[in-house]
RNA sequence: GCUUCCUUAGCUCAGCCGGUUAGAGCAUCUGACUGUUAAUCAGAGGGUCCCUGGUUCGAGCCCAGGAGGGAGCGCCA
């Protein structure tokens, strides 16, 4: 039993007179009750109004349950009205949409809420009554009852407005930037495609493994390392020919930020036979375009008794798989992102997913290339790699698909490829898709001691360094393939963003590591 | 690393042939407005013209060097 204002009420639904917020409908539910009220309210035992639990605005957007007392939280967006009714924008990340707050003037008036600092970019908290919406645009608004503000944004200060903001603004200021629609939208989508990577690895079979992120070999050849050492930057250690002594350093030789979980993959493989590594990867490569980060994350599947038409096969399910999950769920944030940034976003992303990839030997593209009426920068001849127009050209303008180019000529790859038998190529696969250009980079691996060895030396690659690759050889080898995915390309594709700074939180670039 | 473009108000940008007090839209502030959708309308405030040096009677504008950013290329995922 408890006591408002003196009288004994029920157990915890009391009836009030007064000045009520806007609660018309459960006004209407009261006249079947033979006191006058006004309105009605749930009572905690010591008085107060009971605490409803918080609502996510996706929650709330998608409810069919109205009239019903509703708390949520998150930060308001835009604020407008007049002296009679105010509007507040209320977003908290669980969707792009925002929920439409009603605030009735005469319990709130525009003076009180500015002045308590209900303004863009203020953390808030609402009570109110989920009802049907009076005005267009929403199906659902929140009446409030209750606004309290947990931090204000100074409006003179505050860098995010009520308008839109360049890519490159937002990039200096990462840490407000996931406040806005369109990072929200990219960083669910991500969080989205992370997650459908796992489950589609775990659907079909595979283990996580986790390769070390410090790595004392610096053998692939993938490009240029950041260097790990906890030795003093004044006067390190010198070895007898003057250089610096790695020997005593932490691990007691150097040590590298990892450019690949790949080798240390394929050890993985040839026990547990289908694994996946997701992990960051560094490259210290002085790169500076929209499809590269001196930190990124990479997908690496390895594969026993795999070859690279089952690798092929592997790639294109995956990716079509991961674009697949994203239509799904993603659903409100592609749409977005296809009305603000990429007109042909949604349609690409089905087109993807329909359309088998195209297949074709890096010799065939040369054939392509030469015949092509277009004109390009750089000559086409068999022997050279291709440019990014010449992918492009394939990709977009020949056969306007993805396209998976197969058996490159061994010298412009790795040493790891497993040799064709001519000789002269080697069972390498890149898949290419429009926009970002190569978006996996795989092969079939050498499982041949002797031929591996043969291509080491070729290369210049130091066995020593690899012994345990080469043991892999030597003990039980096997038949086997593995790819790359670069992830920030896949959600640079999927979201349509034009820069791979863009599609992850704080990126790292030359001479960038802010935040 | 190479090529190229850019840097003017909080943001996005104009700024003529080198010439008086550097402008606009949005944002902010003030006021008006009965349900708005990045509300609307009226008014106000707001500037190290990226930095340094030079040319000139005079530089936002021309020249040199530096810094930062974008796009393209290379390296790759």
């Amino acid at each position: 039993m408890y006591f408002v204002r003196g009288r004994k009420v029920g157990p915890c639904c009391v009836l009030l007179r007064g000045s009520r917020p806007a609660e018309r409908t459960n006004y209407g539910r009261l006249r079947n009750f033979s006191r006058p009220a006004d309105y009605f309210c749930w009572l905690n035992p010591i008085g107060k109004p009971m605490s409803v639990r918080r609502s996510s605005v996706a929650a709330l957007l998608a409810s069919q349950e109205l009239d019903r007392e509703v708390l949520v939280k998150g930060w308001v967006r835009t604020r407008r009205g007049n002296k009679f009714v105010q509007f507040i924008a209320v977003n908290d990340g669980s969707t792009i949409h925002s929920i439409q707050v009603v605030a009735n003037a005469e319990t709130f008036p525009e003076e009180k809420l500015k002045a308590e600092g209900v303004e863009n970019g203020a953390a808030v908290a609402i009570r109110g009554t989920l009802v049907a919406s009076q005005g267009k645009g929403q199906t659902v608004e929140i009446q409030a009852t209750d606004i309290e503000v947990y931090g204000a944004a100074d409006t003179t200060t505050y860098p995010l407005q009520k308008k839109g903001h360049t890519l490159e603004f937002l990039r200096e200021i990462a840490h407000l930037r996931p406040r806005t629609n369109t990072f929200g939208a990219v960083l669910r989508l991500r969080h989205a495609l992370a997650f459908a990577v796992h489950q589609y690895f775990n659907d079909n079979g595979f283990f996580y493994v986790h390769t070390p992120i410090i790595t004392g070999s610096d053998a692939e050849g993938a490009g240029q390392m950041f260097r790990v050492t906890t030795l003093p930057e004044q006067n390190p250690p010198l070895n007898e020919a003057g250089q610096v002594d790695y020997g005593q350093d932490f691990f007691g030789k150097a040590t590298n930020l990892t450019v690949s979980g790949q080798l240390e993959g394929e050890i993985a493989a040839m026990a547990l036979g289908k694994v996946y590594t997701f992990g960051p990867t560094f490259r210290a490569e002085n790169s500076n375009t929209a499809r590269h980060l001196a930190e990124f994350w990479m997908i690496e599947p390895e594969m026993a008794f795999y070859d690279l038409q089952d690798n092929m096969d592997l790639a294109e399910d995956f990716l079509k798989y991961l674009v697949r999950y994203a239509l799904e769920k993603c659903q409100d944030d592609l749409k977005f992102l296809t009305e603000h940034y990429d007109k042909e976003l949604l349609t690409r992303l089905q087109f993807v997913v329909d359309n088998d990839f195209q297949r074709l030997t890096y010799t065939e593209a040369v054939d392509i290339l030469k015949s092509a009426k277009q004109k390009f920068e750089f000559p086409v001849d068999w022997g050279t790699d291709l440019q990014s127009e010449h992918e492009r050209y394939l990709v977009e303008k020949h056969f306007k698909k993805p396209v998976i180019l197969t058996n490159y000529p061994k010298d412009i790859k790795a040493f790891y490829m497993k040799l064709d038998e001519d000789g002269r190529t080697v069972r390498a696969m890149d898949v290419l898709f429009p926009g970002i250009g190569e978006i996996i980079g795989g092969s079939q691996r050498e499982e041949n001691l002797e031929k591996l060895q043969q291509r080491m030396q070729e290369m210049h690659v130091p066995e020593e360094d690899l012994w345990w690759y080469l043991d892999l050889r030597r003990f039980g080898s096997a038949p086997h393939a593995g790819f790359g995915l670069g992830f920030e390309r896949l959600v640079l594709f999927v979201t349509g963003m034009a820069n791979i700074r863009d599609v992850i939180p704080f990126p790292r670039f030359p001479r960038s590591a802010e935040f």
